[in-house]
RNA sequence: GGCCCCAUCGUCUAAUUGGCUAGGACACCACGCUUUCAAUGUGGCAAUUCGGGUUCGAUUCCCGAUGGGGCUACCA
């Protein structure tokens, strides 16, 4: 049988950097085996639905390259893949449960329920539902239905005890004594995740669940559910979590936008890097190779080699390999790609890329480190055209020794430049700081920037003669 | 509180299913290159939580302690 393994985010924020490194494990995995990645909604919360987010959450997956087989947008053969459009099949299967005894009617009011908790934490007891409404016949549950209305649907937690194997964790035993009787359908009609996720992996032929580890504790619910309908369970894989440096499960409430992948994207970071560094993080090859494309992660991984121990988000590492995507990327689409960092203007930014490439981590940076292209003028001071050790009459004539040569330079290169300037300070006795730190004060207007020579060539000619000028000007 | 999971440098991790001087990467530090800042090169600092077993030999297997995390909703 082909493997079979989904993506299931709800609609209640942004694609989360956890949810983002459990959506590549699943594609990585489906990929490897020539099986089928599916994308699932799972908007059964309506309070927490936040409108639009939907479409959010397919365009951040789109953007790191994590396209999927069957979803909400495309359809396939076990649409649909919006939980909120399958409400009817969960009352059914509700209904099956209720018929053969494994669920029942629940009418108790959320007042007696939180009580009842109160209670049982004050004495030192479990929480636990204590089945009051399982002892109601036909008779009383027809009228309080008639009379209610409103009523949920428990899973009647059998006894004895509920073993699986995650192919992470090993063989997990759990005595069903501490299982509560999970909701399967709430007041609303809306199924709870229990119950809509174990019918939908059924129904869409799911062979493999990798989620996140925060399922762990539920996953004897699903698989007596699976036992209840008769069903076989898939694989179940939990992955560790992703923690925050404090070593706690990274939330949009404690961590804020950091959690959000869509923070990394608007910095400018690359899919190929939030790719490579999220695999990594939790997985590992059998080498020490550190860099992988999505196509080679797709060859190489392998969840047998992932880690049990949760991983902290680490940016340090992020930023790292940023810099090595950014490094090796072509300059033209590099260039495009810093378009939308680049303000407006009316130059050629080609020979600004160029010069900047070794110099990025995120694309967002040029807007600091580039700041001298696209301005008219930049800030200068006298003080700060005159170098360390220097003095205003050196520094005025490196400064207009330099404008005079390169003036007469035909060709407006590197090397000529290179070429030309270190002339002209062998000539005249001059130290290269002498130079080249006004000429950087000058065309920058800082005093950290660039190679002189590269600034000098991104600038061009004309530019970077009528700044040298201006500074000149200043000085005397 | 109850249930479950986990434990190697600061961080991500490696270590033929027991056999090195515990390896790599990020970060950090130093040096080199250099007009500045980066990039880059070389080198350095740095870890098996603790206590018992098993064994000729434990990072590795077992038990316990400690520590951390997750879950404990009509949220997912």
């Amino acid at each position: 049988m082909s493997i079979r393994v989904r993506f299931a985010p709800s609609p209640t924020g942004e694609l989360h950097i956890g949810g983002a490194r459990t959506a590549l494990y699943n594609y990585l995995v489906a990929k490897k085996a020539g099986g089928q990645f599916i994308l699932r909604l799972e908007d059964t919360d309506q309070e927490r639905y936040i409108k639009g987010s939907e479409q959010r959450l397919l365009d951040d997956l789109l953007w790191l390259g994590l396209s999927w087989d069957e979803g909400p947008d495309i359809g396939g053969y076990h649409g649909p893949y919006i939980q909120s459009q399958r409400l009817k099949i969960y009352q059914e299967h509700a209904q099956k449960l209720l018929a053969s005894g494994e669920a029942y009617y629940c009418f108790c009011s959320e007042d007696r329920l939180q009580t009842l908790r109160k209670e049982q934490t004050a004495s030192g007891q479990p929480t636990k539902y204590d089945r009051h409404c399982l002892s109601l016949n036909k008779e009383q549950i027809k009228n309080k239905i008639k009379e209610a209305g409103k009523y949920v649907i428990r899973l009647k937690i059998p006894d004895g005890f509920t073993q699986f194997t995650d192919s992470i964790h090993g063989q997990i035993k759990v005595d069903n004594q501490t299982i509560d009787d999970q909701i399967l359908i709430k007041s609303d009609g809306y199924p709870t995740y229990h119950l809509a996720c174990v019918v939908d992996d059924h129904l869409m032929e799911i062979t493999n669940v990798i989620r996140g580890e925060e399922w762990l504790p539920s996953t004897p619910k699903h698989v007596l559910l699976y036992q209840a309908f008769g069903w076989t369970p898939p694989t179940w894989t939990h992955l560790p979590n992703v923690l925050n440096t404090q070593r706690v499960k990274l939330s949009k409430r404690k961590d804020g936008e950091t959690v959000w992948l869509s923070t990394y994207r608007r910095q400018g970071y690359l899919p190929a890097a939030l790719i490579n560094f999220l695999a990594l993080l939790g997985w590992h090859p059998h080498d020490n190779r550190e860099l992988f494309t999505l196509a080679e992660l797709v060859k190489e991984f392998d969840l047998a080699r992932v880690q049990k121990a949760g991983a902290i988000f680490d940016l340090d590492k992020l930023y790292w390999f940023n810099a090595q995507y950014i490094k090796k990327m072509e300059i033209t689409t590099l260039d495009k790609l810093l378009k939308d960092f680049y303000p407006q203007t009316k130059f050629n930014t080609l020979p600004l890329t160029q010069i900047l490439q070794t110099r990025l981590t995120t694309l967002a940076e040029v807007k600091t480190i580039a700041e001298f292209f696209f301005v008219d003028q930049v800030s200068l001071t006298k003080n700060k055209l005159i170098p360390k050790d220097s003095f205003l009459e050196d520094t005025i004539k490196a400064l207009g020794l330099s404008k005079e040569k390169l003036s007469k330079l035909t060709h407006w290169e590197i090397s000529a430049l290179q070429n030309c300037l270190t002339n002209l300070i062998a000539e005249y006795n001059f130290t290269r700081r002498q130079v080249l730190w006004p000429i950087r004060v000058a065309l920058t207007g800082q005093e950290k920037s660039p190679d002189v020579f590269d600034v000098l060539w991104a600038l061009g000619k004309e530019r970077s003669l009528v700044r040298i000028e201006r500074a000149l000007s200043l000085l005397t």
